[in-house]
DNA sequence: GTGCCTCGAGTTCT
DNA sequence: CTCGAGGCAC
């Protein structure tokens, strides 16, 4: 971008800083009011750059608007990039009481808890900010990190140090090593003050006001501010309400913590409270619900967690949300509206789905204007037609759902949903037994080819960073790319793309370089890039679990192929039992755990389309993906596989197959001659005496918790 | 055969 | 987030 030359003239000069003060406004906008920045910091430091290297050489041309008159409108340049010791979670959320009765009801299960045994709650609003991780060593701040994606959080230690709520020290009793969370926030009145004021400074510079939408965003945006001297001045607070990595907890529940973040000066939920039961936390909910609009600051719901910490550790996690707490959201707002169209999109594996265009309308502080309607069934259940009122809500308060169509005074024709793909024409269908439309045009179709490089280059899968949907466009319209291998030789293509609009050889250089970042991609990453169906991200980490090279894979995947074409039907049986048992075959073959025929179909389906397997032979020439490992935690039974049979006392299946995957041990649900070691509990039967003749090495539950336990769990 | 539970695949807006 | 459906335990 800086290296391209200058403009030629005068008219040039001025239509280019015209075009930098558009496009630098729209990326602060975007990064201070929405907290959504659509480029990195590197690109945006080149628009500034640019802009500046132009006044320099047109200082007659420098605009009132210029980014550079505007003070403090850079964006942080760069907020470093840190893992989290431990994870941050996200909650399941509850919706109704029910939910919340079914968590209490699930945790009894889980734990295998009598009846009579209380579970004992915490309560406490659901404040609306930003989750923030404040790391002390020694009792001194030496990190705050944003949340992120969970794993991976942001360094905000300056800026975080301004924050008055937020103690520099912790009091000698304290451990060694604590991480404290919670909410970074701003209160109501603060936000519209700062809003005032921002208005009032814009005015007297003459420049047009910078104004946060809501106080999330007012947070979060004065949060990731490059100068603290910025952040002193916004006015945000801090409430704690959990940790992260401790050397030591001070105290064995939730509510005992609690109080000690409160002793150690962190301010927490004035209305936290520790119920006897369920019905103690909702009775906590509704108070709180009905203060909602008195509070100094927004809230979005009322987080629910089990008091003991012990059955916390028991329960884990899930996913990226602890199986021992729950955000009972408080009820969606909902408008009405006009639907205006029905458009239908296609996706990456071909599915159409109808996208309601609505007259745009505010919910939940929000303009809506699209809907999705998902499939056929949904808008004949709705009976939804172009051209009717309908009830919206934001579900979660995040995505925009049609509830209901109002009565019409009348009559409109009812939605035809399309037989042929609306983009390359091709015949769509829906499968036996299916209720999705599908386009049958495979890879003929632009727009499933475009849809599925726009998934290999995602942040789930090989994450390439600056290849987006327009510039992925632009290449396959010039017919460099058309299949995955094709993004790896784009460097045969870089003096014809140098040059191209928009393309100054820094970023053409920029890119490439960020190809080439991924020669040697995570395996799993790139199985679940290709996108064949039914295989997702934990999908693909567990068959690489089990096969750990993409080779040993494919491999595989060609034995289920000739095990089809191999596997005779016995004389009368019925088709259909002769499918039951193909794929009862076919799931033992592959021999891992929660894949079965429906996995290995699709997977043989895959690599018997020559077409498929070309493309992945071209892109293993093209990467090389390491060896697949796990991290985990070493033990004695670390990469063995386990079954578990027989009534287990202290644990459920659930939990002694957590506890065996932690240990990085494989758990399988029958013994074979693979397994290494077989847990019984009383009233074995059939596995105990299988293994027994295999000569399996056989351990009670007593054990087992001892295996366990001297893993360091 | 039934009923969880989890995963995959699609989606919105900023 | 929601939905459907795959996989597995009971």
């Amino acid at each position: 971008m800086t290296d391209a030359p200058l403009p030629a003239n005068d008219t040039a000069a001025a239509a280019e800083l015209a075009r930098l003060a558009t496009e630098i406004a729209y990326h602060n906008r975007r990064y201070h009011t929405e907290d959504a920045p659509e480029i990195s910091d590197a690109a945006y430091d080149a628009l500034v750059r640019r802009n500046r290297l132009i006044e320099e050489a047109f200082p007659a041309l420098i605009r009132d608007d210029s980014p550079s008159r505007q003070v403090g409108a850079a964006p942080a340049a760069h907020l470093a990039k840190v893992a989290h010791a431990r994870a941050m979670m996200s909650l399941d959320n509850a919706f109704s009481d029910e939910d919340v009765l079914e968590l209490v009801a699930r945790v009894r299960r889980f734990l295998r808890l009598g009846a009579e045994e209380p579970v004992a709650l915490t309560a406490e609003p659901k404040i609306d900010g930003l989750s923030c991780s404040l790391r002390y060593e020694d009792r001194r701040l030496v990190q705050a990190l944003t949340r992120g994606d969970g794993a991976v959080g942001e360094d905000v230690t300056a800026n975080v140090r301004t924050i008055a709520d937020i103690p520099a020290t912790l009091p000698a009793a304290a451990p060694d090593v604590f991480e404290v969370r919670g909410e970074v926030y701003m209160e109501k009145a603060a936000f519209a003050a700062l809003n005032r004021r921002l208005a009032e400074e814009a005015a007297a510079a003459g420049k047009e006001p910078r104004q946060f939408a809501n106080p999330r965003n007012a947070a979060a945006g004065s949060l990731r501010q490059k100068d603290p001297e910025v952040t002193r001045a916004r006015p945000l607070r801090f409430l704690a309400h959990g940790w992260g990595e401790a050397s030591a907890i001070p105290g064995d529940t939730q509510a005992a913590v609690v109080a000690a973040l409160r002793d150690w000066r962190f301010p927490v939920a004035a209305a936290f409270a520790r119920c006897d039961d369920a019905a103690g936390a909702l009775a906590v909910y509704r108070a709180i619900e009905a203060q909602r609009a008195d509070l100094a600051f927004d809230i979005d719901g009322v987080v629910y967690k089990l008091d003991r910490l012990d059955w916390q550790e028991r329960l884990g996690s899930v996913g990226r949300a602890p199986r021992w707490a729950i955000a009972h959201k408080f009820p969606a707002e909902q408008a009405q509206t006009t639907l205006e169209r029905i458009d239908i999109q296609v996706g990456r594996t071909g599915k159409l789905t109808p996208v309601a265009r609505l007259t745009p309308v505010t919910v939940g502080g929000v303009v809506v204007t699209n809907a999705t309607l998902h499939n056929r069934d949904e808008i004949a259940r709705l009976d939804a037609r172009e051209g009717d009122r309908v009830i919206l809500q934001r579900a979660g308060d995040v995505i925009p759902q049609i509830v209901a169509v109002l009565p019409r005074d009348t009559e409109l024709p009812p939605f035809a949903f399309p037989d042929h793909c609306p983009i390359c024409r091709s015949e769509a269908v829906a499968e036996e037994g299916e209720v999705d439309v599908r386009c049958t045009g495979g890879l003929v179709c632009p727009a499933q080819r475009l849809e599925r490089l726009k998934h290999f280059v995602s942040r789930g899968a090989l994450d390439i960073d600056g290849l987006g949907e327009k510039t992925l466009v632009e290449l396959i319209d010039l017919g460099w790319i058309t299949e995955p291998a094709d993004i790896f030789r784009l460097a045969t293509h870089r003096d014809e793309l140098v040059g191209r609009e928009g393309w100054q050889a820094r970023s053409v250089d920029a890119l490439l370089d960020a190809i080439e970042a991924r020669r040697a991609p995570d395996a799993a990453r790139l199985l679940f890039g290709l996108g064949i169906r039914h295989v997702g991200i934990v999908t693909a980490r567990d068959l690489l679990k089990r096969y750990v090279t993409l080779p040993a894979l494919a491999d595989k995947a060609h034995e289920v192929i000739a095990l089809r074409e191999a596997l005779p039907a016995v004389i009368g049986e019925t088709s259909e039992r002769h499918r039951t048992r193909l794929d009862k075959a076919i799931a033992e073959l592959i021999g891992v755990e929660n894949v079965g025929a429906a996995v290995g179909h699709a997977l043989a389906d895959f690599f018997h389309e020559p077409h498929n397997q070309a493309v992945w032979d071209d892109l293993l020439a093209q990467v090389s993906p390491p060896p697949f490992v796990v991290e985990t935690r070493g033990s004695e039974v670390t990469g063995k596989t386990v079954v578990f049979t027989g009534k287990l006392e202290t644990l459920s299946r659930d939990e002694a197959k957590a506890q065996a995957e932690r240990l990085g041990a494989h758990v399988a649900g029958s013994v074979s001659k693979k397994t290494d070691l077989l847990v019984a509990g009383p009233g074995a039967g059939s596995k105990a005496t299988k293994a027994a003749e295999l000569g399996i090495t056989v351990i009670d539950e007593a054990a087992w918790n001892a295996i366990v336990a001297g893993a360091g769990e």
